[in-house]
Order: C-alpha cells, then sequence, then structure tokens
DNA sequence: CCTAGGATCTTTGGATCCAACCCGCCCCTA
DNA sequence: TAGGGGCGGGTTGGATCCAAAGATCCTAGG
C-alpha cells in the first residue's frame, strides 16, 4: 500500500509548514503574547520555528486576510491597535451580522452540537480565570455558528472576534469581570432559545447581548487609555 | 475607494511586483476574464507578468485576503463559485453592514466627494454597456464608502462586492438591464440624502436598494443555472 | 547643544533551485 | 473488458541567495 494520504477530517492535506507557523502566530496574538503595534520581524518568527523566512511570509499573508496583522511594504507587519471608536464599530458591525450566522446555523445544529454549549456554558459558569473566561466565552459563541455553512459570514465573524480580542482582555482585568453574572444569564436565555430552534428569539437575545456588552465597554474608557503614543 | 493602499501620492517610490501582478488580477477576476472555478497556474502567471512565481504566490494571498480567490495547499488557486443561497446571505450581509459604513462615511465626505457622486451616477445614467454600467455601479457605491475611517469595515465590504461581482454580470446579461431605471430612482434619492447629509434617510434607503437588489436576484433562478459542474 | 546629512545596517522583496505532492495515464490482473 | 494499483509529468511549497528600501546612528556644522 502506498502512503494513502494521513489527511484527517477536513483540515488541510499535509500539514504545510506556513499553517503551522500561522495557528502558533495566531495563538500568540489572541493570548497578547505579541502586543498590539508590536513589530513581528520575520527572522525572528522563521528562527524560532526553524524554517526559512518565506512560509513566514505566507502565514503572515495569512494573518493579514484574518484581520489579526497589518502589512506596510518594507515596513514589515504588526498587530494593529484599534482606538475607541474602531471598537465600538467592530461591535457595531458584530451586533448585525452574527445574529445573521446564528439564523443560518441554528437549522444545522446538532444535539450533540447543543449539548457541547450546555457544557462550555458549564465550564464559564464554573471558571475563576480570567482568561479562560474569555477563551470559553469565545468558544460558546463560535461554537454556537458552526452550522452556519456560508464561508464569507463565518470567517468574517472570526475575523471581528479576532480584532477585539486585545479588549476584551483588558476590559476583563479592569473590572469587567463583576459583571459576569449578566453574561451568564443572557447565555441562558440564549441557550434555551437555541435549544427550542426558536430562531426569532435567538438572534434577538444575540443581539441584545452584544449591544449591552458594545455600551458598557464604552462606558469604561480606562480600556483605551493606554494608546495614546 | 477604501482598502487600496497606493504608497505615496503622486510618486511611484516602491511599486512593488506583487501589488501590480494583484491589480491586474484583480481586474481580470472582476471582467470575468477568468471564470469562477477556472484554475490560476502560478507559472502562466509568471510568465505573462516577466516576473518569477514568488510574487505571484503573494499577490494571489493578497485576493485571497479579498476573497477573490480560494487556495488548497498542492492544488492551487481557483476563483470560488457561489451557491445561491450563498449569494442570498453575502446580500443579507451587505444588507446589515453597507448602511453602517455609509453612515460612517457621511460625515467625513466632502463638497468633492458628493460631486464627483454625482457626476458617477450621470454617467451611469448615460452608459449603454452592461460592464461599463457594472463598474459605475460599485464605483458609485464604494465612493460613497470612502469617508469611512473603520479598515475593518471597508474591507469586508470590498470583499462582499468582490464576491458577487460573478453574478450582478450574469444577472444584468439575463435581462435585468430593463430594470436599470430602478437602480437609477434608488440612486437619486440617495444622493439627495447624502447631499442632505441625511444620515438615516441614506442609510434606509441604501438598505432598501441592496434587498429589492436581493430579492429580484433571488427570483431569477436562471442566473445560478450554469453551477451544475 | 541641537539639527541636518550621509553612511551603514537591518529588514523586507524577489529570483533561482530543490523537494513534496496531486493528477492522470498505463499496465496488470481477475 | 473493467477495475485497481503504480508510475511519471507537471504544479505547488520551501530553502538559499541577492538586491533594494527603510531605519538608525554617527559625525559635522551652525
Amino acid at each position: 500500500m502506498p502512503r494513502q494520504r494521513n489527511e484527517g477530517a477536513g483540515d488541510g492535506p499535509a500539514e504545510a509548514v506556513s499553517r503551522r507557523i500561522a495557528d502558533h502566530l495566531r495563538e500568540a496574538i489572541l493570548n497578547g503574547e505579541i502586543a498590539p503595534g508590536e513589530r513581528i520581524g520575520q527572522e525572528k518568527i522563521a528562527e524560532r520555528f526553524g524554517a526559512s523566512r518565506l512560509p513566514v511570509r505566507e502565514a503572515l499573508r495569512m494573518l493579514e486576510a484574518e484581520g489579526l496583522t497589518e502589512h506596510r511594504t518594507h515596513r514589515g507587519a504588526r498587530v494593529p491597535r484599534l482606538g475607541r471608536h474602531e471598537v465600538d464599530v467592530v461591535y457595531r458591525m458584530r451586533e448585525r451580522l452574527e445574529p445573521l450566522a446564528l439564523g443560518e446555523s441554528l437549522p444545522h445544529l446538532t444535539e450533540d452540537d447543543v449539548r457541547a454549549l450546555d457544557e462550555i456554558q458549564r465550564r464559564i459558569e464554573a471558571t475563576e480565570d480570567i482568561l479562560e473566561f474569555l477563551a470559553l466565552d469565545r468558544e460558546f459563541h463560535l461554537r454556537s455558528y458552526s452550522g452556519c455553512r456560508i464561508d464569507q459570514l463565518s470567517s468574517i465573524v472570526v475575523r471581528l472576534w479576532n480584532s477585539t480580542q486585545h479588549h476584551r482582555r483588558v476590559f476583563m482585568r479592569l473590572g469587567g469581570a463583576g459583571r459576569r453574572w449578566v453574561v451568564n444569564a443572557e447565555h441562558r436565555l440564549l441557550l434555551d432559545a437555541i435549544e427550542r430552534r426558536d430562531r426569532v428569539d435567538a438572534e434577538r437575545l444575540l443581539e441584545g447581548h452584544i449591544r449591552r456588552t458594545r455600551v458598557e465597554l464604552s462606558r469604561h474608557p480606562d480600556v483605551f487609555d493606554e494608546e495614546t503614543p
């Protein structure tokens, strides 16, 4: 038997190096290890992964497509810094797009998916760690869109989440943590609507959930203090 | 035009090769010279531009970021083919995002911008050529968003326009041309609202404009006939 | 002491060469 | 004759090397 492709389910074929680098960098950016505004040197990254600079360039292009990095010719790549107004508009975009994504997803969600959502929500209520809370919250929402078959929509939603990750983290650390019970209550209502497969309720609840977050964020100006230079 | 990073004004400092290739390819795709589903060979493109394959790869990555091409490892790049439902959802996304973009743009539009919009609309009403009509219509709308300072939003809007360009063309050729007077009437109303700087009216009119297009498109199933293979 | 200018140095962009992989053709077998 | 496995051509991904643009720092002059 000649090697019959180790291909797993759905994922890309032979683990391209550039993809691996992109995955690691994405993780690093989302965790804040690479701060907004920080310069990303191709050479340094290439060295860290034991690869040439070429796949790094490809990886940076992929991340740019996801809204995680900015490119300027001969000036390298950076994680963009969003200002207050930009964050506000991104949240408004989320208010409008994510209900659509949820509506598209709802009919395709399996019982297993719903059970998984319930489990995630349980863990959200259980954890005390802020970073874990953020990761689980992200997983909860994105998972609820997993039935959405429209690539254009799903990828854009992920992109919007990516670009506000930094501010979510700062917001939580600055005292937003005290409002977690509101998040949990809203998640429970949302989950209930999803279980009932009530598209209208689910979309409305989600829209309100995001809007509330946006307003609270905009009333917490300290979140943006650090970005004057 | 949003998004198009055009280096310094008036001067051609770097003229990155990859950018030039990306520009040409984008034009070719938007004009339909490269059909959806058609395979794009790196070697062929490189030869056509007298360059190496490397900048072609970079260019293809850029186009992928704009939603114009799809990549599969070791299988090359192609222009994606959208199905009926996908197109419908993309239009729903446009209904929700473009009013937001217009609202963000409106306060920053100069008198010159408005005059330019008026001129474009005049040319739209004058032309008989379908391809020119499509290009001008695109220019009209994107130009009306040119005041939007939020990169995330502008780039996504361009992406959505890109991904439906093919279907707009087919729709027009299949008899949609007869409805051009509706488009013109709506554009005039929209233009008037923009001149009055009436944000609410402008957003509502634009939303209706896109929605009408979506519904008409969905009632014209012939547009999607060709995509069975 | 501060500023302007230039040389150097770092970093990115591009070309060429090599390796890995997909696809299609062909042959072999049942 | 039909179906499956294997082999080769062509295409894409990656490494190394070279050129060019931006950033930095040092010096010289006001």
